[in-house]
DNA sequence: GACAAATATTCTACTAGAAGGTAGATATGC
DNA sequence: GCATATCTACCTTCTAGTAGAATATTTGTC
């Protein structure tokens, strides 16, 4: 085993390319040959680097897990507050957005068609929500203990909203093929825990 | 043209059949080969009523759609009050979620795979989204105007976090199993735009 | 550094099955 | 007789996946 792969191997760029394909259409919307022909290799070499499309899709997913781990460690190092922490968040995602090969949270793609799915793809994807939510929770409770929102429910409800208004956003934005609905959206849903409204 | 079909005729068959089908995985998530299968006809056989699967899903979302507006309108004439035209709209998803074969919104399943979608069926989806908070729409100024909802935005933009809600709610509910995660979320959705909160 | 063994990567060529779709024969009902 | 509906049989292309040869690349040994 190499002490470090290439910055841009060959199995990155598969992973890569993977990622934007199964946020374009999905498990079902992409094969190993749309892969090869963007890649630049023959399919066989996929095969290689991941022996089936699960394993592909399982690297994938871990691999966006970590990311969006160390994407919320960052974002709360670098935001104290637990409102900035939320704007962070959203606002991420309002640039994802404009870009089409990220425009969607691949772990909430994927979760639409968790009915056609193989379960070892099942497993990541909802642990991705779980991890969301709680982090979630977390926020909100924070802020709410901090008296800078105002909750209505149980935090972990109110969590739970938040990430549905966020991926239903995503979903609406794509739905019209108009970004800005997405950031009016969830502005929404983070003016609405302030405590200072009027 | 005969005046009418037999009340379950083939067609309507193949094209309760599809729906369910999509709404398990989508537009690349089922085959005329699955049909064929669950209704016990030959795949050929579903190609004479629909020649293509583009003329099958478009047929289907025009199906779809008329059935929304008539809910919608059926609703309407039930449910004078808006909280609880929201409450009965919620409450038909709640019911709905339960059962695998209708646990989706069609258009809302396919509005995340758009990117990939033949142009025809993106048109459908569109105008259905445009349908729906259209009608919200409508139904937030009404109870603000009756002075039972309190807005915190323009309507248009509340109608739009309030689909992007119930969406993400149904995307939740698929990705942890649970179907209680969508009444929590959506009865938080209507709760807040009460005027009457203490 | 040179050389060879081992390993990693990519390739061509192929498979079996599924995809959407067609042609044309055969029923079925008015 | 005629339109509707279904069938068998087939086509082409795509699908994930495999076998095995041809290259690179690394790794040890001298």
């Amino acid at each position: 085993m190499p002490i470090m792969t290439n910055p841009t191997s060959t199995a990155d760029k598969i992973l890569q390319c993977a990622r934007s394909l199964i946020i374009a259409g999905g498990y079902n919307g992409f094969s190993y040959a749309d892969i090869a022909e963007v890649v630049g290799i023959r399919k066989a070499s996929i095969h290689h680097h991941f022996p089936s499309k699960v394993d592909l899709v399982r690297t994938l997913l871990e691999q966006y897990r970590e990311e969006a781990k160390a994407g919320i460690a960052a974002l709360e190092r670098y935001n104290p507050d637990p409102a900035d922490q939320l704007r962070a968040y959203t606002d991420y995602w309002a640039t994802c957005i404009a870009d089409p090969t990220s425009a969607f949270c691949v772990c909430a793609l994927l979760a639409s068609q968790i009915p056609v799915l193989p379960p070892e793809i099942v497993v990541e994807v909802r642990a991705h929500f779980r991890t969301l939510s709680a982090w979630l929770t977390a926020v909100l409770e924070e802020g709410a203990t901090q008296e800078r929102f105002v909750l209505s429910g149980t935090a972990r409800s109110e969590a739970e909203g938040f990430v549905a208004g966020v991926h239903g956003a995503m979903l609406s934005a794509r739905a019209y093929g108009d970004d800005k609905v997405f950031k009016v959206v969830t502005d929404s849903l983070i003016e609405r825990l302030m405590a200072d409204r009027s």
